[in-house]
DNA sequence: GATACCCATAATATCCAACATTATTGAAAT
DNA sequence: ATTTCAATAATGTTGGATATTATGGGTATC
């Protein structure tokens, strides 16, 4: 499994792993109606438990609540999309002009490795776009976004970071299954910024990181 | 009650703004552990509604939760006082930037009414300091400062917004208890910061607004 | 034919009680 | 003094039950 990043081995977790899988993956659509009954029947747990699940992942931005008429999958409209990339947008101008001071070599080694790793990982997608890969893919370019902020010394901005790039995670894997993306434009960008961020050109970088955000999310990139 | 902002009526609501205001207050201290049995004996309802309330203040940055190990009041460090005046300080930066563009006249007139409203209680506080006024004073500085951003058109920065500040409340509180507040100066930068947004100065309030909660926020103010 | 009202049904929110699993504590043995 | 191990406490989880609230459909009224 790739999503294990929180399986702390509680019941929740797992089921929270489980459920956000399903919503980024579109197993779940948005706006679609969660009945605790029906989710049980689909990923196990107690009554409770799922209660407890929805809530967490309310909180992170993928299921809303609304008092006394239960949850629905968090819905996916291109406004949502256009505040999604604002606020990515802003929080990891701020972490990666902060790293950009703060890390030292570690850091660059990291972020080296990010980069690497995300750079096979989107030659595999790019060749055959099955699930695996794609969730690989995924989680790589996740790796890549995290690797980049997380000399930021900010913990609140590193949670930020996570919670709004998995609000993305749905629009940037629709477009992978519609064949929107252009991979070979995103290697040169990647690389690019990983140059801008080696050189410690916090502008450049700010300014490259603008620009591949923006093309990640905006309905109609390149 | 001041605290009623999402009272929708549920029990976990009620719980969780009761659990809120004490924590905010003081009478919940950091890194206290929060146990299920005796909150409820505290605050009412039965497990579940606790560990939910629980798990609803962990999202808001209030309480820590541990695997295996429970909830605690989060941690009230320096470090962490800088980080939630680092974060507060950008979100609100483009918030309000978003806000001095998108802004209409309907959106004067909030900010000023908050303004108003804030002077009244900053007035009433700085001459008798009890628990009651302390409440609506720190009641009125949120709303200036939600008025402020509430017309970036960004729904997710305003919760932003309310998040960090409810994150800054126990340090606002603390400073208000020590006496550490200078309501003269207080009040020039609040009419300065008015002044700047009214008048449509970008530039000009954005700064003013970073010396606002530098000041707010820093340890040795003034 | 449309609207308002009421009831049966479904779903949610909550509670109580119990059990399994994991931490913590304190005493005994080395 | 340190380690080991059992007793205790706390957490995580579950099942079932109940009150409250929404929802859908039918009937009466205009």
């Amino acid at each position: 499994m790739i999503f294990r990043r929180d399986d702390d081995g509680t019941v929740v977790s797992m089921l929270a792993s489980a459920v956000r899988r399903d919503i980024s993956f579109g197993a779940l659509l948005p706006d679609q109606k969660l009945k605790i009954d029906t989710l049980r029947q689909r990923y196990g747990g107690s009554n409770h438990s799922m209660r407890e699940t929805l809530r967490l992942l309310t909180a992170e931005g993928l299921v809303e609540a609304t008092a006394q008429r239960g949850f629905r999958v968090t819905s996916a409209t291109e406004d949502d999309l256009r505040d999604i990339a604002l606020v990515r947008s802003e929080i990891e101008r701020v972490a990666l002009s902060l790293a950009i001071t703060n890390g030292d070599v570690a850091w660059e080694g990291r972020v080296i490795a990010a980069h690497h790793a995300l750079q096979k990982a989107e030659a595999a997608v790019a060749n055959a776009p099955d699930d695996l890969l794609a969730m690989e893919w995924d989680e790589a370019c996740r790796a890549f976004s995290a690797a980049l902020t997380d000399a930021c010394d900010s913990p609140r901005l590193v949670d930020l970071q996570r919670k709004f790039f998995d609000q993305s995670r749905r629009y940037r894997l629709a477009q992978l299954r519609e064949g929107q993306l252009n991979f070979v434009a995103r290697k040169q960008r990647q690389r690019d910024l990983l140059d801008a961020v080696l050189s410690r050109n916090t502008e450049q970088a700010l300014a490259l990181l603008q620009v591949e955000i923006d093309a990640e999310l905006r309905p109609n990139p390149e």
